[in-house]
Order: C-alpha cells, then structure tokens, then sequence
DNA sequence: TCCGCAATACTCGTCTGCGAGTACTCGTAG
DNA sequence: CTACGAGTACTCGCAGACGAGTATTGCGGA
C-alpha cells in the first residue's frame, strides 16, 4: 500500500473545503477554525502554505487567480481538480473503512504503569478519569446544543467520541475499582517492587507474544 | 507547559530498557520487539540511533563502554541517569494521567463522511466492523494465552485496547443498523446530495461551535 | 566448499513539519 | 489625530524523523 502523496491531515481537511468552492489559503484557515474541524484532527497552521503547494505540486488543487484586495499582499485562489476530489474521498474512504495503526498514547502508559507505585497510578487514573468525565460532559452539552439546528449526520463524530469517551471512563472506573479495593493480583508485589526496587524473580522473564 | 526534550514515544520505549540494565542501542531494539512493545505505540527502528543520541544530548543516558565483540563494529553501551530515571516516570505519569489531545483518525473519516454516499458509507463501515472483530478476537487469544505466564498488570493495556476495540464495534454496529434500516433521519437528503451534489439549502449553514 | 540468505549493527540524505517571526492594515479609545 | 492592539496573510530556518542503504558475520544446505 503507496502511502499518500501529501500525508499531512492537513491536506485532507484543506480538500474538504475547497471541495465546496475556490478559496485563497488564509480563508480555508478561517473556515476550517469557524466550523471546529480543528477539534477533529490535529491540525497546525503552520504548515498550511506547505501544505497547499504541495497539494497544488501532485495536482489536487490548481490556482485559478490571484486577487489584489485593498493594499494586503496578493491572494492566490485555488480550486480543486478532479483528481483532487478523487484523493479526497478516496482518503475518507480509507479512514472509515481501516483501523488506526497507531494505538493511542494511553495504551504506552498503561503498558509501563508498572514504574509508578501502586498509589501514584491510582492518583493518576483519578485524573484521567476527571477529565474523562468533563469531555463527556462537553460533548452531551454540544450535541444538546446542535442537535435542533443540524442533521444527524454531522453530529456523527460527536456521538462517537462520546461514546469511546464513556466507554474508556467505564475501563479506568472498573480498573480503579480493582486496584483501590486490593482485588487486582499481585498488587503487594507491586508495591514491594516499586518501593524497593526489587524485582520478584519468580516470574518467566522470557515471555514472546 | 513545555514540551519534552525528547518528543519521540521511541525515546520513552528506550528508557523503559535502558531502565532495566545498560545496554546498547541495537540490543534495545531487540528486547524491545521480543516484548511487543512495538504494539503498544509507533515504533520507527530508523530512528533509534538519533532518538539514543538526543537522550544522551540532554543528560537522560549515558555512555558507559564501547565494546568490541568479534569482527562487528563498536557497540556503545548505555546507561540511564537519575535525571533519566525521573524524565521516564513523569513521561509515564503524563501518559496515564492526561488525555491524548490528538483524537483518532476515525474521528477525522466521521466528520467527513458526508461525501461518500451513504451505499459506500455502509460498505466501509461493514469492513471496519469487521476488521475490529479480528483485532478484538487477537486480543481475546493473546490474554488467554498469557494469563497463566503473566501478572495481571502487565496485561493491563491488552484489556484496555480489548474493551476499546469492543466498544468502538459496538458503536459501528449500532450506527451501521441506523443507516441499513433506514433510522437515520435524513438518509433521503444525503442519498440526493450525493447524486445530484445539489446542497439541501433548508440547514442554516453558519453554524459555530 | 561455495553460495546465498538472515541477522547484526549501524549510517546517511532527504524531506517536511511547524514554531516563530514579519509586515501591513484597520478599527477604536483616548 | 494618533497610537495601539487585534486581526490578516503570509515566510522562513532548522531540527528531527525515517526510509533506504551498507558492510560484516554466521550458518545451513546442496
């Protein structure tokens, strides 16, 4: 599988807008900021004009005209190509259908949790689970908010962010539980090791997956 | 708050080794894949020299011998540092106790999914679903697998991802059961824009978040 | 005994992402 | 009427990241 030409999400989310009509760079910036699609995908405006030439370089956008406005420096326009549009949804098309190859940060801690005691995980995992609860919150509040004024279908990424969001708080809840009630195994093992440093050797080492 | 020295999730999989024992950075990619933690976050092996030598750069490890083994060229063996040590257990503790700010992908491909229409929409959920079964099912197999071998804790991020994995098919399902029923409101409207590419002027379009 | 392939242990050059800066303009409060 | 802060519309330099390459050794098979 050839990886795209221009990789950056950026890209994805500047062919999402110029998709609908020609805009100069700066305008898409504007949009894109105005519709929250920086919520969505992580997005850094510095590489915006990068990223719009190397669009228009493997020819998804082309420039139509370069507007003189009042003595600001040029604008230049640009408009999709065909081609363009066919990378667009192509690449919509494989976000949807294939599963993130990268798992998320939380999933590298959990899996070196061990480093910190017993008591600072469990600190830790209360925050986490804060902040879990305030994202929820403000998700409900949005789509309480949106859901009168746009269609189901553009509410979509929401519901599911609010969905993994609860679900996750559900897993450190649970998690939390086992180890604040001492259910979870091997927790005084753990709490000797981090305070000693000592590792309990009565454990195979060489473990392959 | 400022960002770490060292960026690269690669850097924190190395003091994880190096952490352990001293060890030279070919023999760290090695524990490293024997143990997986290739699945656990994206792991780039052209990377590990520069990512060793930005560590050592900023005082989180240090050189302790080169050794000459055979006709092979020099290994440099490495050591962490106190301010190492410390460096890892904050990273961890950042990892645990704070939401990733970058939201996945999907997330992305949801947001945008208005331009398949709703007959691709659903083919492309339907191979999603399906992938999220494999994966879920893996998961299943390799926690059988290990429980005898292995401590609960250092299983702890499988059963993360597992529950993740089942609640994001979950979600699928449920969104995929609205699209095929026909529940989803305004199905027809989508169905009509993505013919006829003609915009349902009846949405207030400026909308803000 | 000779070949070829896998593993070992790196190195290098390219490319690009992006933070930080710049320069100009407009509205407005004093 | 002027100074200042908030936009507007970009530009640039450079640190990294990473793919691809390289050179050597060991080993199994024919």
């Amino acid at each position: 599988m050839k990886r795209r030409k221009v990789a950056n999400v950026l890209g994805l989310a500047v062919l999402s807008v110029v998709q609908e009509r020609p805009m100069h760079p700066y305008e898409m910036a504007t949009v894109l900021k105005q519709r929250g699609k920086d919520a969505d995908m992580p997005i850094k405006w510095g590489s915006l004009y990068t990223v719009v030439a190397n669009l228009e370089k493997h020819g998804f956008v082309e420039a139509v005209e370069s507007v003189k406005d009042g003595g600001r420096p040029e604008r230049t326009v640009y408009r999709i190509t065909p081609a363009g549009r066919a990378e667009f949804e192509d690449w919509v098309r494989e976000l949807v259908g294939t599963l993130d190859r990268e798992p998320p940060r939380f999933k590298a801690g959990l899996s070196m949790i061990g480093v910190l005691g017993p008591d600072q995980a469990i600190s830790r995992l209360r925050e986490r689970l804060a902040q879990l609860g305030e994202r929820a919150e403000a998700h409900r509040a949005a789509l309480e908010q949106l859901r009168p004024l746009l269609p189901r279908l553009f509410l979509v990424e929401v519901e599911y962010d609010l969905a993994m969001t609860e679900a996750e708080a559900r897993w450190v809840r649970g998690f939390l539980e086992e180890l604040t009630t001492g259910a979870l195994p091997g927790l005084d093992a753990w709490r000797r090791y981090h305070e000693t440093g000592e590792f309990p050797d009565d454990l195979g080492e060489f473990v392959e997956r």
